[in-house]
DNA sequence: GCTGATGCGTC
DNA sequence: GTCCGACGACGCATCAGC
DNA sequence: GTCGGAC
């Protein structure tokens, strides 16, 4: 295992000068409590027993107080019901046709003379209790930590029945005593749980805390100077951080020297930080990622630990591939330059240098983190993030999201401190947010699909469900079978296991179900081949069923359903009692529900994402199909009547002031203005010259501060859509019009000329092209206005580290500020050595953004243009080469087919040709150099021979030729989703 | 070597 | 409000059996 | 991840 975040100091230092002599150690622990012998494991059952029947909390840490000893790291035994139940049989020893034996293994299913079904250690307490004659045990703690330690052996012999029943329980890790870590630390150690949210190391806690008396050392001193209530209370009112919440992996950086570690991070489900370091690379010539980062850190950053989410770049399609696609990215070891890689979020920095950051403000820590590296497009990019001041901010962020099908908004407070797993109200996610308003329930409504299905099978439920059918196996009714077949048949699609209350389950199991025999299964219900998660315990006939509501986030493939798709976090909403079976949603609902939500996703997903390609033009042929609720239609503007060409052919982004109470009403009115008159309008700039930004206030917050920063957009004022509106004709783009101009804008003649002269000029379509001048040269020297443009620009390239600026804009006119800046000028002096530094030279040595941009620029790619990567609604397919695998291509390429079903796979690829064509793709043959894609089918049996590798090699050969990339697409069992 | 069952950890 | 334990999909690892 | 229930 490799160093956490926390260093471990020897006892005796104060202060740990984290040097490379920690490379390649294990952590150092402090030395071992002093051991008092081991207790009887009798007694620690005794008090899992009282733990069990005791709820109040005061006596239940009572109990706890009176135990500890100490923890132990376990690692996972890989024994589940199943296994332990064999592991039983063999040891007692039982005949596998004892119906003690057959009871075990199917400890679910509920008897009526068996109450405890449900509960494996109650189900083996009662089959022991029949057998064991031990009744005093003699294991001690110690043994059974040997024994779990080598768990298959050893068991059995020296414990009690009821001892046996814990023992289950601490190996299934279900210890039904309502405690969980923050009780234990609590009574351990004050600072237990301090200590563990920087380290998650049981182990490390038990051995640093287990005298009470002990206290932190200093660089893991981690209780909050002021408490963060207090925090939150200063900061009414004040400007909070906006970000996108991303659909990846949250995971941790740590780099120290030229060694890395990653962990994952998600602490609300599981306590560990599993190490993924064996993905990403512990050096530079390791893993999928760590290779191109190395460079991006600043020379003096030599401990660093940075907490961010993991996504999947896709380099080809210049999108962020869905979630589930992370670990294949990283560990495909192909090295393929354009294979979909693991790209790193970051959105904190939480240790720098010997320094815990994690009481520092998160402004104070985010200013450092931009400090500390560069971003590496597509590897390593610093989450996109706004600032926000007012409940319209969400709003306007909250409308990107719907439309692009995000996962929702995270709002964070500029003064927060670290706290893992936000509890404490560090992170406060939209859903959460009640200031004035609250996000979540008109965001959730709108959100993800709703359907109605038919329950067709059940599974037995466990713990609190036990008893009875608890998940509910639903099916859509398959209406793509002949018209003259009279049963209907249903699809398998999705389980349910969340959402009914325990009044619904009684209703639920009262109706008349049904065993399900494997080998005989019901002949209307339609299952997946593999697989047995749709396969019940028990079963209902269409006519005793009944449909439920379902709700889930969207629909994505699976193997395991008959319909080839199925739901993510899928949960009941309403038993439809007033809906007849027939109401059931068919199959081609869903699949058509598929292709428009997948069509969406393709044209807008990357409106809040950090795409730094300028795109040449914003295509918008036609208008986003969002379904706007109540309380946004008073933004929605596709109403307004279009009354002039003024600005045909123009695309704004406007940005309100967020210090302007009005600020708002300004944009929308400024909307309005640019929708009437002919011009176009994006939520996002994205990094397109094409687009001009509008915007107008006092201050530069911290959208705008990025869109200077990249130098490519130009940033107007209101005034000159007001002016141009009044007078009906686009005012020349002259300076005084600015915001701030791009260095290329300022080259133009017609931002440097007189304002108000020339006004000829204005009426020419050519001022959006830059055109080239002569004497930009000595424009640029001779007229000083243009200089302090440059000052501007300067000062917002430091912004990038963000030190001084971002207080001069909070200053002048906010009073809760003063406290923040109290603050803020402490840390700085924490760490300002170092901050410093970095400040002054990392204009040197921290490259421009916009050279940044220019990098990443594509050469070309599969022969596109640039104006070709966009993707267009209708022609997603565009620019796209397919070569389809089917049976008879195969025949022309002179390979055996043997699948039986060849016309129906013929037919379903004919389709899929109509289908390319239409969507602007080509569907060429295996020898053309262009081919981008192949398309086989799953169901075509000859594939899992030769002929598969065939066409791999084949294609691959060609493509590699051609610097080109196969992406094998493998349809589902189901073609209608690609049916017309 | 492949496949299916099972377990684990991510969301 | 918070905690806890029911349950969901999915991908990878491992292992047994073929 | 979502959800219901207990406290």
């Amino acid at each position: 295992m490799l160093p956490t975040p926390a260093p471990t100091s020897p006892p005796s230092s104060p202060r740990p000068e984290v040097t490379a002599a920690a490379e390649d150690h294990p952590i150092v622990y402090p030395p071992p409590p002093p051991t008092r012998g081991s207790a009887p494991f009798q007694v620690l059952a005794a008090l899992f027993d009282k733990l069990q029947g005791e709820r109040r909390p005061e006596k239940r840490r009572r109990l706890l107080d009176s135990w500890f000893n100490k923890d132990r790291e376990r690692a996972v035994y890989g024994l589940k019901e199943k296994n332990l139940a064999k592991i039983y049989i063999k040891l007692i020893p039982l005949n596998p046709r004892d119906p003690d034996a057959i009871r075990m293994l199917n400890w679910k299913r509920p008897t009526e003379r068996n109450q405890s079904s449900g509960d494996f250690p109650s189900v083996l307490y009662e089959v022991i209790s029949k057998r064991s004659s031990v009744v005093e045990g003699t294991l001690t703690i110690h043994e059974l930590n040997d024994h779990l330690d080598e768990i298959s052996k050893n068991m059995g012999h020296s414990t009690t029945s009821e001892e046996q029943r814990w023992i289950a329980r601490i190996i299934l890790k279900d210890m039904q005593i309502s405690v969980k870590e923050t009780t234990v630390f609590a009574v351990f150690h004050p600072d237990a749980h301090a200590l563990f949210n920087t380290c998650s190391d049981i182990k490390k806690i038990a051995w640093e805390l287990w005298d009470p008396k002990r206290k932190l050392n200093d660089e893991v001193h981690l209780s909050p100077l002021r408490r963060i209530e207090d925090t939150v209370k200063e900061m009414q009112g004040s400007n909070f951080i906006i970000e996108e919440k991303l659909d990846g992996e949250r995971v941790q950086l740590h780099k120290r020297g030229n060694e890395y570690f990653y962990c994952s991070s998600s602490w609300a489900t599981n306590r560990k930080g599993k190490d993924y370091t064996y993905l990403y690379g512990k050096h530079v010539g390791e893993g999928s990622l760590t290779p191109w980062i190395h460079k991006a850190f600043d020379a003096r950053v030599d401990e660093i630990i940075l907490d961010g989410e993991m996504l999947v770049w896709d380099p080809v399609s210049e999108r962020n591939l869905p979630f589930g696609t992370l670990k294949t990215a990283a560990l495909d070891r192909s090295k393929k330059e354009r294979a979909p890689r693991p790209c790193f979020k970051i959105f904190d920095l939480l240790y720098l240098n010997g320094t815990p950051l994690l009481n520092k403000s998160l402004k104070f820590r985010k200013r450092n983190l931009r400090a500390c590296l560069k971003e590496v497009p597509g590897r390593m990019e610093f989450a996109v993030e706004y600032e926000g001041r007012t409940a319209d901010d969400v709003r306007t962020r909250m409308e990107d999201i719907m439309a692009s099908r995000g996962e929702g908004l995270v709002i964070k407070h500029p003064n927060s401190q670290y706290v893992l797993s936000g509890r404490n109200s560090d992170w406060i996610k939209a859903s959460c947010w009640t200031r004035g308003f609250n996000v979540k329930p008109e965001y959730m409504d709108s959100m993800g699909e709703t359907v109605d299905v038919i329950v067709v099978a059940g599974n037995y439920g466990t713990g609190r469900r036990s008893g009875g059918v608890s998940t509910l196996v639903c099916a859509v009714v398959d209406d793509r079978r002949p018209a003259d077949e009279v049963e209907p048949k249903y699809s398998t699609f999705v389980r349910i296991g969340t959402g009914l209350s325990y009044a619904d389950y009684i209703w639920v199991r009262q109706k008349p179900w049904k065993t399900w025999d494997p080998k005989n299964p019901p002949s209307f219900i339609q299952v997946a081949k593999k697989g047995s998660e749709d396969k019940g315990d028990v079963y209902l006939e269409p006519q005793d069923s009944f449909l439920l509501k379902i709700k889930a986030a969207e629909i994505t493939n699976s193997d395991l359903y008959h319909m080839g798709v199925t739901m993510r976090f899928p949960r009941a909403i309403q038993i439809r009692e007033d809906l007849d079976t027939s109401d059931c949603t068919t199959a081609t609902a869903v699949f058509e529900s598929l292709r428009s939500d997948r069509k969406r996703k393709m044209s807008d997903t990357d409106e809040l994402s950090d795409c730094v390609n300028p795109k040449k033009k914003q295509r918008r042929t036609t208008k986003k199909p969002v379904i706007l609720l109540p309380q946004y239609q008073s933004l929605k503007l596709e109403d307004v009547e279009v009354e002039s060409d003024l600005f045909e052919g123009m695309t704004f982004m406007v940005s309100s002031d967020p210090k302007s109470r009005t600020g708002e009403q300004d944009k929308k009115e400024l909307l309005r203005m640019i929708r009437a008159n002919g011009g176009k309008y994006v939520q996002m700039a994205k990094n397109n010259p094409d687009v001009l930004v509008v915007y107008g206030g006092t201050i530069t917050p911290y959208d705008i501060k990025l869109i200077m920063n990249r130098d490519v957009c130009d940033i107007i004022k209101p005034q000159w859509i007001r002016e141009s509106v009044t007078k009906s004709e686009r005012m020349p783009l002259t300076k005084r019009y600015f915001f701030h101009a791009t260095s290329r804008r300022m080259e133009e003649d017609e931002y440097v000329q007189d304002d108000g002269s020339l006004e000829e000029l204005a009426l020419t379509d050519q001022h959006e092209e830059p055109l080239e001048t002569n004497d930009k040269g000595d424009a640029t020297q001779e007229d000083p206005s243009i200089a302090d443009w440059f000052k501007v620009e300067k000062s917002s390239n430091r912004s990038e580290i963000q030190h001084d600026d971002t207080d001069s804009e909070t200053e002048p006119d906010s009073d809760n500020d003063d406290v923040n800046r109290d603050e803020d000028i402490a840390d700085e002096d924490d760490i300002s050595d170092w901050v410093n530094v970095d400040n002054e030279d990392s204009l040197k040595t921290e490259e421009d953004p916009v050279q940044d941009a220019s990098e990443s620029e594509p050469q070309v790619r599969m022969g596109e243009t640039e104006e070709a990567r966009e993707y267009d609604q209708e022609l997603i397919f565009r620019h796209l080469c397919f070569y389809l695998d089917s049976p008879a291509n195969a025949k022309k390429n002179s390979m055996s087919v043997k699948s039986k079903n060849q016309d129906e796979l013929n037919k379903g690829f004919e389709k899929l040709t109509t289908l390319i064509t239409e969507h602007g793709g080509r569907v060429v043959d295996l020898d053309e150099p262009k081919l981008t894609h192949v398309v086989v089918d799953k169901r075509d049996l000859s594939l899992s021979s030769s002929r598969l590798a065939w066409t791999k090699k084949h294609c691959l050969m060609k493509m590699a030729s051609a610097w080109q990339l196969a992406l094998f697409l493998v349809l589902t069992p189901a073609p209608t989703e690609f049916a017309p």
